[in-house]
Order: C-alpha cells, then sequence, then structure tokens
DNA sequence: ACCCGACCTTGATCAAGATCAATTTTGCCC
DNA sequence: GGGCAAAATTGATCTTGATCAAGGTCGGGT
C-alpha cells in the first residue's frame, strides 16, 4: 500500500489514520508519513465556540488554521463599521491568506469549529516539497476565486428576493451536495444579520422575503434558523 | 549568468530577450531556455481590438492568453441580461480559468489587446515543471481573490458615491502606482456602462456622480474618458 | 415554569438610486 | 467643417430597500 497517498476512508493503517483524521483533516492525501510526524510535532489542535475569532483583520499572522469541523465567515468591515461578509468556510478549507504576513480580513466561527493550527513556517515548508499538498491549496484558491466572483454578481446585480432565494440555494446544495428531489431540510448556520452582511442587505429586508417565500409556500421556516425547502425548482426560478 | 532566472528588463541574451519580452511577457522570469523554446513552438500572438472577446462564457476552453498589452475586462452575465464586472485584468496577467475546462465568465478586450495564446495542455505541463511560473500563477490567484473580496465590500456595502470614488481611486493608483503628489491624470480604460457594470450602479447614477465630483472641484473630465484628479485626499475621503 | 435579553418580525415612512424621457456632447467618417 | 450615430448628461418621477419604531418569539438560566 502506497501510505503516502491514502486516503481517511480507506486507510488500512489505524494509527496513522486516526492522526491524520483527527489533526490534519484535509492534508491527509497530500503527506508521507515523515512529512505527517514533521506536521504533528508543530501542530495544536484548537477548540472555537461560536462567534469567536480565529484572525483579526489586519493582524500579523503567524498560523494558518486546517478547519476540522464547523462553518468559518470571512468579513471585513470599513472604519464607520459597515460590514460584508466575503465568504464562508468548511471543512477541510485552510484558513489564511497564503504568503500574507497580514490578514486581509477577519476569520470568524459561525458555528462551534474545530481547527487544527500550523504554523506558517511548516506548512509553507511543506507546501514547497509535497505537489498534492500544493494542487490541493491551489485548487481551494481557484475555487475561493470561482465563488467571489459568482457573489459579485449576486451583490451587484440582484434584487433582494432573488439574493435572498441564491444564499438558500447555495446553502441547501452545499450542505447535502449528493440529495436528490425537491426537498431539502437544514439549519441556517448563521443569524439574520451574518446573512444580512453576507447579502449587502438589513435585516429586516431579509426578513421580509424569508416571509414572502414563506407565504409562497416556498418555504417553511420552524425556530428561526431550522428551514426545510419545499420546492428546489421554485426556489432556483428565484435566483434571477 | 543564471539564464533560467534572466530577467526581461537585466537579460543579456538580445535574441532570448526579444523572444521573451514579445512572446512571454511575465513568463520570462520563470522560464530556463529549453522551455522557452518549446513554449515558443506552441504559442501564437494575438491582436485583439477593443471590445472583441477572448474567450466566451460557460464555453470550453483549449488556450490561455498572457496579456503583452491592454486591458482585458472580465464579466458574467444573468440569463435576462444582467451584467457584472467582476475583474479587470492587465499585463502580465494570464487570462483564463487554471485547471477548468470550461470558462466560468467571458474576457473581453477593454482597449486594443495584444496576447500570447498557449494551450492548456502546454501551459500546464510547464506549471508541474517548473517552480517559479507555479509560484507566480499562484501569486496572481490569490492577489486576485483579494481584490475580488475587496471588491464585493464595495458593492456591498458602499453608497452609489463611495462606489464611483473607489474605482477612481483604484485605477488612479493602478495605472500610475508610484506617482507622488495630490494630481493624477489619466485616460479611463472604460465606458460609462463598463464603469455601471463594475460597481452595481446604472449608468445615469454613474454620470451624475461624476457630475457631481466635478461640481465639488475634486476631478475635472475632458473629452468624456479623460479625467484629471485634482485631490486625492479629497477622493480618497469619500471611498467610504 | 418563569424571566430576561437577544434575535426576529412587522408596519409606517423615507430616501437612494432606478427608470423613463429628452437633450447635449463627443468621436468619427466623409 | 458638417453630418450622424453612439455615448453621456440632465431632469422628472417611481420603486426598492433603508430607516425608524414597536411588538413578538426563542432559548438559556434559575
Amino acid at each position: 500500500m502506497d501510505i503516502s497517498r491514502h486516503d481517511i476512508h480507506s486507510c488500512e493503517i489505524p494509527s496513522l489514520c486516526k492522526a491524520c483524521e483527527v489533526r490534519h483533516k484535509g492534508m491527509c492525501g497530500a503527506l508521507n508519513p515523515d512529512e505527517l510526524t514533521l506536521l504533528s510535532r508543530h501542530t495544536r489542535q484548537i477548540e472555537h465556540p461560536s462567534g469567536e475569532e480565529l484572525v483579526g483583520e489586519s493582524t500579523h499572522v503567524e498560523a494558518y488554521d486546517n478547519i476540522m469541523r464547523g462553518v468559518v465567515k470571512l468579513s471585513k468591515t470599513l472604519e464607520d463599521g459597515r460590514q460584508q461578509i466575503v465568504g464562508l468556510q468548511f471543512a477541510p478549507d485552510l484558513v489564511g491568506r497564503l504568503y500574507a504576513s497580514e490578514s486581509p480580513m477577519t476569520a470568524e466561527a459561525a458555528s462551534d469549529v474545530e481547527v487544527c493550527r500550523v504554523p506558517r513556517a511548516t506548512l509553507e515548508r511543506l507546501i514547497d516539497r509535497n505537489p498534492a499538498l500544493r494542487k490541493r491549496l491551489m485548487e481551494q484558491a481557484l475555487r475561493e476565486l470561482d465563488e467571489a466572483r459568482d457573489w459579485m454578481v449576486t451583490l451587484g446585480r440582484k434584487t433582494a428576493a432573488e439574493k435572498v432565494a441564491s444564499l438558500l440555494l447555495l446553502i441547501a446544495t452545499h450542505l447535502d451536495p449528493d440529495a436528490t428531489g425537491e426537498r431539502r431540510i437544514f439549519d441556517l448556520p448563521m443569524s439574520r444579520l451574518d446573512i444580512a452582511d453576507y447579502l449587502g442587505l438589513t435585516i429586516e429586508t431579509v426578513s421580509r422575503q424569508f416571509s414572502r417565500l414563506k407565504k409562497d409556500g416556498i418555504i417553511a421556516i420552524t425556530a428561526n434558523r431550522h428551514i426545510e425547502v419545499l420546492s428546489l425548482a421554485k426556489l432556483q426560478a428565484r435566483c434571477g
């Protein structure tokens, strides 16, 4: 068996797999045993309760955070306090702007989050040596760029109704990528204020749009964050 | 002399330098002579007049375009025709979504543009072999991601007046990065419609904001696209 | 179960920017 | 320079979403 290319789900070496799964989620396929050992010596596992800041905007950054569990919210703030959420990250994404010593934005735990914190120098050395890890990070950057540009269309050109529908569709498809049929049930990983800050709207407008989707029988809401999408097709039709 | 790391501006081998400067702007520092030869055999130099499409949205992509001269406009369009510009690229950026066979957006010449077209397979092979080229492309992707996220704040949270001021400031600083003092003179590389599509506004609103900046003595406009910024500080103060 | 504060919804009003409709200006071709 | 189409400006009006202001609901703690 080729250990350097083993997989979390099919690994046949439990001890190594355990270390991998617990401490280095998503880097797993990219590292050989020596590299895993190096990584293990320099990393710490950290738990962040919902709302806690992982990295502050314009602060000096000494480490990257590999997400093991939970959702991380990336945001930027203007001097007068206006805020815009510029992205969400999920396991096994790496949090932190590669090759920059100062963070261009705030990273905050949207849900309870578990990360594996790797010192800058350690990770950057691994990147230089390991093609698979490099490729994974390149692909993350390109995927995030695609997502950011998609979202620019939503922010710049869609109506409030289309923005809210687009977000619900994004979350529905993201949280359960291979579900089939017209229905989806999930819990929103964010408050109304977060949603407003993601969509460039106010909480009142978001709330009104939710009410309208409910009245039109496209979604059902119980307990504020628990959403039931009743017709994915109708939701899609409202995305512009 | 280390040919593999030679520079456009300091190259001491004229023939190679000429090929490099004319055909592979910006890849120059990243390639050794063998690689340059490989590249030269597979690439073509192409001129695009302003307005011509380099790559269409959702079309199959067979090549990347290295910008030699001019400005390229990246845009996305909704079914009903609403358009959003999601980025601008300048020499020596590489146009085209790496590792994707289908383009996620339209790339169009904003000014007259000269590119060097490299087949997908050729460039991807070079990326695997050449660390410096890889690094350059990784840094382009990360820089574009930073720019996209900055723009998301502008699109989602700024007023029309702040948006227009932000764009003028962006262009002023981009076209002449090391100018000093309070004044800047330049030609806009885009029409009012393009500006509106970049800012998520209508042409009428853009025009009114230009008139207001003119009335307030912050800019002077002659001949539609010729802009004179009279006070960079006052412009900056209006960016939010 | 009850309380309390945070979060959410709903309504009334307001204002920023879109839309509709003329002009005016510019660049361009002859 | 005159003519013309495309691009830009300006004005009047309308619409969408922001703002202001109450209430209502949820969830955690005692």
